[in-house]
DNA sequence: GTTAAATACGTAACTAGTTACATAAAATTA
DNA sequence: TAATTTTATGTAACTAGTTACGTATTTAAC
């Protein structure tokens, strides 16, 4: 199968599938030489009564972790030959409680010989090779479970987009979409204000003349994103952080990151000792890179923005 | 998941089994977000595809290593779509190659990036484990195509049921059983000769006080073989292996090669230099072990028995 | 104590594969 | 060259799971 060899890892899913059929095949086999009349797929439930006694539909999944219809027909199917009976929970009359038929349990010793000498024989496979399979397995789990396969490649993609998003100064040929990238959010969920006009028409004379910054996100050379760094006239705070536009498309490449980085450092550049920003709590992946970025809430700061329900505040002497 | 852990390594396929499920529904998530439209399920025709140019429907079964039904079915699920165009070979009528779309074509630089992505996730992952689950896949599939699974259970089998076997020497209460063992195979293929009954029914006079020896193999306390080394008037050889016997329902337990084993370490114990027997060809698993045991075919010696068609020798003194 | 929400579990419809079998074309053999 | 065997492929029926959804109970909330 040249195939897995030239996808690589792309393919772990397709291998693992191909290569538990195969087991799962051989196992049907090796049923039928024991004489254990029990079919490949009956195994695990048959194995979890058998150590468990009886237990509802339910809780079998979810031990052997299959959904429940599966469990549900399954025991539908193994109670047809006998091998367990069905019974009504007295107090929960909804549950389906599950047990080894008397003809299983008299079976259980020659299944317990297969059982042995099948779990003895992928030891002694395992005990053959240099890299454990059974270990693999219990680690590659336990990453899947603390992130997904989806999140983590979602943050690769993440990180290789980053890496083409530039973050450059703002220029005049910038004035027109640095309007824009900010008109579309506060249009959005808010209404533009007085200030913002004086902000976004006017860039210039009102920030970067007043010793304010201004960056531009670019990706593949497409301005994408802007965030500004202003002077305010504050006893606490030099500067804010404010006008954080990213176009809805440009979203998920950590462009808000990457802008928010480039503020920070331009700030610490010009020996500002606190940083102040104001926002609204339903810009929530807002506030969530504010937190992320080391911005802390802070209280009790008259705001000219009507939309502002949260003020922060970052120390940046630390 | 508690049944993994109580089940161990029975449980392995239906383990590679889940996880790959789990891997190939987050990888349909994954083509969504990459605007990539095709299916998980169509991804190995479309890799190999994109590897190789045309191939005919059972070559690309062949690569991914599905069946052709599969292959054929998905195939044409993918020209509805429009990802793969489907021609008769000229040369070969019978072929359908299938090659991918220019639509398909197009797709790949964007489909290129996610593959990347996937694999560069997959292998970080791999490289945060300590034990390396591609080269355990490696491992595990290489010991499967040298001997599938349920050859090694029935390895296991066979020597945990050899342990049970006991080789005792025979004694009168034996004599009963030791003329049935031998009577069962003689009567399926040939009919009992006069030598036979001499030996069978006369044991004792005919064999022990010759100076020979009879076995008897027990498995759980019941008799179910026996073999015998005869002392043999012969100027090249000192004795003759025979009257071997296993009951057909203990078959495949390694009893005869016990049988023999111990016939042979007697044999040597009376210091004997050549060992004999007598057999037929139709009795192949019977030839088979004698070879396995290390007799070597030999010719010209003249036979009691109408049946003989074939002897054998073996040098002890090696 | 009534109502709403959660739980247990069955049924139906779907999915991604399989094996078994049929047919046509090509390759081999008599 | 005619007959036989092999190969390539498709179709049908099956398999072992899934998700979606409905119903009966139980639990929680007001």
């Amino acid at each position: 199968m040249d195939f897995f060899k030239k996808a690589g890892k792309l393919a772990l899913g397709s291998r693992l599938k191909i290569l538990s059929e195969k087991m799962l095949t051989d196992a049907a086999e090796v049923y039928k030489v024991y004489e254990v009349p029990i079919q490949p797929k009956w195994f695990p439930i048959f194995y979890i009564l058998a150590e468990e006694g009886q237990m509802a539909v339910t809780d079998i999944a979810k031990s052997i972790g299959h959904s429940h219809p599966s469990v549900s027909k399954t025991v539908r199917e193994m109670a047809k030959h006998g091998i367990v009976t069905e019974s009504k929970d007295k107090k929960d009359k909804r549950k389906n409680l599950v047990g080894l038929s008397q003809k299983a349990k008299a079976m259980r010793p020659n299944a317990e010989i297969q059982f042995a000498d099948v779990n003895e024989t992928v030891e002694s496979m395992i005990a053959q090779s240099n890299h454990d399979i059974w270990k693999a397995l219990d680690e590659l789990e336990y990453l899947l479970e603390e992130k997904s396969l989806f999140k983590r490649v979602m943050a690769t993609k993440k990180s290789r987009e980053a890496k083409d998003v530039k973050i450059v100064p703002y220029t005049p040929k910038y004035r027109k979409v640095f309007k824009t990238l900010n008109e579309e959010w506060i249009d959005q969920y808010f209404k533009l204000e007085d200030e913002d006009r004086k902000l976004l028409d006017n860039p210039k004379k009102n920030i970067l003349n007043k010793g304010g910054h201004i960056f531009i996100a670019l990706y593949k050379g497409e301005a994408i994103g802007t965030c500004a760094l202003v002077p305010i006239d504050d006893p606490e705070y030099d500067f804010e952080l404010g006008k954080m536009g990213v176009s809805p498309k440009a979203q998920g490449k950590g462009v808000g990151w990457l802008l928010g980085q480039a503020v920070v450092e331009k700030a610490k550049e010009l020996g500002c000792k606190k940083l102040y920003l104001e926002s609204n709590t339903v810009l929530e992946p807002a506030i969530k890179l504010y937190l992320k970025m080391g911005f802390k809430k802070v209280v009790g700061h008259p705001s000219p923005y009507a939309r502002c329900n949260i003020q922060m505040g970052m120390d940046l002497e630390e």
